[in-house]
DNA sequence: ATGCATGAGTG
DNA sequence: ACTCATGCATA
């Protein structure tokens, strides 16, 4: 629409008429009420080319990017603008830096039938592996992505599975001990630069031999028992748990060592124990006084992966796919152990900032219009190129912007936590047994408890 | 807390 | 072009 023709985006850096006018799509058709309008914020982006520090997972990519014949998928237009030249010093550095040896232990897993699987089956654990290669802790190196799996990656048998996506909190239902095909990542922590303590919150204790043990132990594991009988028995205990010490302080002195939950660290988490750690995880994390934004902060400077306040909160709220929290539950429990065990540590965060990314302002769609999409979504929830294209077209938005739209529907409708899902009372046990697949009717979001 | 966006990896 | 993991920018 208006905003595909007057092209706003290339115009660029122009940050500077970001201020006041809203890029004025204004010709055509704007018309109240029924256009999408990008917001501008008032500072637009903080592009900062001289940043020298990039943020690790930013750096990465662009670095990736670059290397790979500078080739990214072009999309109908871009919206970025070239990298810092700063990356690619940075890239050349962490480059030479890298050095094998990635500990990752190769779970053999077999996983199979994902908890959640779509109707269609397509792929869904491609992404087991995301990056390959590795990347060693080089100086800052550490991408955001070097943790991943799993290197097994057998099909599985197209059983076409209900169509049911299963909600993996859902119902609770089923989960399979076994999807596993946990990873451990290699805890690659960066060499950091001499004199340069830019250690996060928590300091380590000398001997901080912590993350080095990758675990690789364990023998192999264990194939998977996915029974292809699915007589899936999930019992949804609500097992209170016993918590583990902690208490903050409790034990201070203590020496004591029982050490708790029973699945603490490696193992394979079940939906339940994922819930229950997001939720222990966040109780401590604000008894702590932390924010969200510390944690992803602390994590990026004590293990090499930053992430963001979205993703703790996410994380948090269980709004992730069911792998992905597998993923991180390590690493926010190792910083949760840390955190309360150092008592009033200074909570020193050094602010990285920076990243000279530009992006597409953010497109709000009117309600009316996501209504629109809504209804076309339950109706089809794949819309093929051209239905994109007429429906973009009739709803007076890009195509892009209709893509992306069904894009994140389509995930939303995956990682599931349906909100009100959560636990509920014992008896539900009985309720649950008969129905092989109770598929989480929609679960309109709507309620959602928890408050922070 | 979430909506829209980007990009790597895969077909 | 899609999925998935993530995150900036917002509400």
């Amino acid at each position: 629409m208006a905003t595909a023709a007057s092209n706003p985006y290339l115009a660029t850096n122009s940050i500077l008429s970001a201020g006041s006018i809203v890029h004025s799509d204004g010709g055509g058709g704007m018309q109240p009420g029924s256009v999408a309008v990008t917001s501008v914020s008032g500072g637009g982006y903080r592009g900062d080319p001289s940043s020298v520090k990039m943020v690790q997972s930013d750096f990465m990519q662009g670095a990736m990017a670059a290397s790979n014949g500078g080739h990214m998928l072009s999309h109908a237009h871009q919206w970025v603008t070239a990298l810092p030249h700063a990356a690619a010093a940075a890239a050349a550095a962490a480059a030479a830096a890298v050095e094998a040896g990635s500990p990752w232990a190769s779970s053999p897993v077999g996983m199979t039938g994902s908890p959640q699987q779509q109707q269609q089956q397509q792929q869904q654990q491609q992404q087991q592996q995301q990056q390959p290669d590795v990347k060693g802790g080089g100086g800052g190196g550490g991408g955001r992505d070097d943790l991943h799996s799993g290197a097994a990656l057998h099909h599985r048998p197209p059983h076409l599975g209900p169509p049911h996506q299963g909600h993996w909190g859902a119902g609770a239902g089923a989960h399979l001990p076994s999807m596993a095909s946990q990873q451990q990542q290699q805890p690659l922590l960066y060499s950091q630069p001499g004199g340069f303590t830019v250690n996060g919150m928590l300091s380590p204790p000398p001997g901080s031999q912590s993350l080095v043990h990758p675990g690789l132990v364990r023998g192999d594991t264990p194939e998977l028992g996915e029974h292809p009988g699915h007589h899936h028995h999930h019992h949804h205990h609500p097992h209170p748990h016993p918590h583990h010490g902690g208490g903050g302080g409790g034990g201070g002195g203590g020496g004591g060592l029982n050490s708790h939950d029973p699945h603490s660290d490696e193992d394979t988490p079940t939906s339940d124990d994922l819930e229950q750690f997001a939720k222990q995880f966040k109780q401590r994390r604000i008894k702590l006084g932390f924010t969200q934004a510390d944690v992803g902060l602390a994590l990026g400077t004590l293990y090499g992966n930053v992430f963001s306040q979205t993703t703790i909160c996410r994380f948090e709220a269980l709004q992730l796919s069911f792998k992905n929290m597998c993923k991180l539950k390590p690493l926010l429990n190792k910083w949760l152990e840390e955190a309360d065990s150092s008592t009033g540590s200074p909570t020193s965060i050094d602010k990285i900032a920076a990243q000279g990314r530009k992006r597409k302002k953010r497109t709000s769609i009117e309600v009316s219009v996501k209504g629109a999409l809504e209804s076309h979504f339950l109706k089809c929830p794949k819309p093929s190129a051209q239905e994109i294209t007429n429906l973009a077209d009739s709803l007076q938005l890009e195509k892009e912007v209709v893509r992306v739209w069904f894009c994140n529907r389509r995930q939303k409708e995956k990682r599931m936590t349906p909100p009100g899902i959560q636990q509920q009372t014992p008896d539900d046990v009985y309720s649950q047994v008969g129905n092989v697949n109770s598929d989480t009717p929609p679960p309109h979001h709507g309620l959602q408890a928890s408050v922070q």
